[in-house]
DNA sequence: TAGTGTGAATGGATTCACAGCC
DNA sequence: GGCTGTGAATCCATTCACACTA
């Protein structure tokens, strides 16, 4: 099938297969059928070749899919193929922790360069980060132009988060991924993609609740 | 209308509203349209009001949606207008950014324990936590008992989650909030919430790879 | 006039079910 | 017999459009 009406949450679960894959691939696992990686992921079989059939036919009828192949073609799919330049905004806590985290380096996501606006933490190293001293946000757009970076991460308070991605979008980055508790305002041709922890407890705040009134009503 | 059939979107959603609401009334704003709060989120009108019936009539027509009763209203609904206790397992970087984490405690979520296996960080204070010390995994039924423990948070290696998620399970927690890069395995009356760092980036990865593919396309 | 709440219509995503292949 | 790929059927969320209210 050929591209034009792939469903949002069918590229949201590629993640999710490839990440199951390589799991599979370090424990031996050569070959796995739809119903086997549904299973994992809590999917349907048929859900799961759908996702797959939308870029390609990757697998082979009576066998399954080649947990290899299928890696490098997702891979391939979602542009993890090759290494990605991040820069980061926001030396606090948060942006210090996802500076270190292995997670993005596993996956091809280095990140080369870290903004804050603290004069205090200007020019001081990134513990995490070889060779990485922390620049005031003006050098933003010179760090994008000279290392080819597309991809931000914002890890600044509510209050700085537009003006920093203003900034951003000005020095050209393409896609933003924001931990900033505010929605940002941003040209459509840029990718945002939002994490916002607080409201992760909260979502399951609420099911723990509503379980409780489900239980209540039974009463 | 009653409950019985309301969308999970529209439940995540709701936590936009809260949030943006919550902007509102710090900028001294009273009252305000679905239109209003769907332009501000990206969505429509439409899609607001709907979301909002799902569980009540807070608005008034000719005036729009009053604020400070809407905040106090959708608190109620996602069950945040009380304190809840969490306990974090991790005591890596990210753990201790997630302890430090002022958005967590504005929302009224508590890290009343942390816990971690290395036992060089056994019995170490968390310094952002006054009196909180890291205790061995061990200690987590305890701890659940003693502060009514109800959500986790699991900032824990991939092979370390589900051993974890066992523990907590068996401790009585309810909900999940999960940082490992796996897929875990939990009683269906459990709430999970997953958050991959690394499938973010991948997701932009994907959706600006994509827009720069069909730019090749064009030529 | 401005704006809500909601049944009806639409549009998408998921699941079904089966032809075809290993 | 086991498993994929895919049209058709189903299911669910979003949008439309309008009666109704302040």
């Amino acid at each position: 099938m050929k591209p034009g009406n792939i469903p949002v949450p069918a590229v949201r679960r590629l993640s999710l297969y490839l990440r199951q894959l390589d799991n599979l691939w370090r424990d031996d696992q050569r070959t796995i059928s739809s119903r086997q990686l549904g299973d994992a992921l809590k999917l349907t079989d048929a859900q799961v070749r759908k996702d797959l059939a939308y870029f390609g036919q990757f697998g082979q009828p009576g066998i399954g899919y080649n947990v290899e192949e299928l890696i490098a073609r997702i891979r391939g799919i979602l542009g993890t193929d090759r290494m990605w330049n991040v820069l980061l905004v926001g030396a606090g806590h948060l942006g210090m922790a996802l500076s270190a985290h292995r997670g993005f380096a596993r996956k091809g996501f280095r990140v080369v360069a870290v903004f804050d606006d603290d004069k205090a933490k200007i020019g001081k190293r990134v513990p995490s980060l070889e060779g990485v001293t922390i620049q005031p946000v003006e050098e933003i757009a010179r760090a994008v132009r000279e290392k080819d970076i597309r991809l931000a991460i914002i890890a600044v308070p509510g209050e700085a988060a537009q003006g920093v991605t203003d900034r951003l979008l000005a020095a050209g980055v393409r896609g933003l991924l924001n931990f900033a508790p505010v929605s940002l305002d941003v040209d459509t041709a840029v990718a945002v993609s939002s994490v916002d922890l607080a409201v992760q407890l909260e979502q399951l705040s609420f099911q723990v609740g509503a379980a409780a009134s489900l239980e209540d009503v039974k009463k």
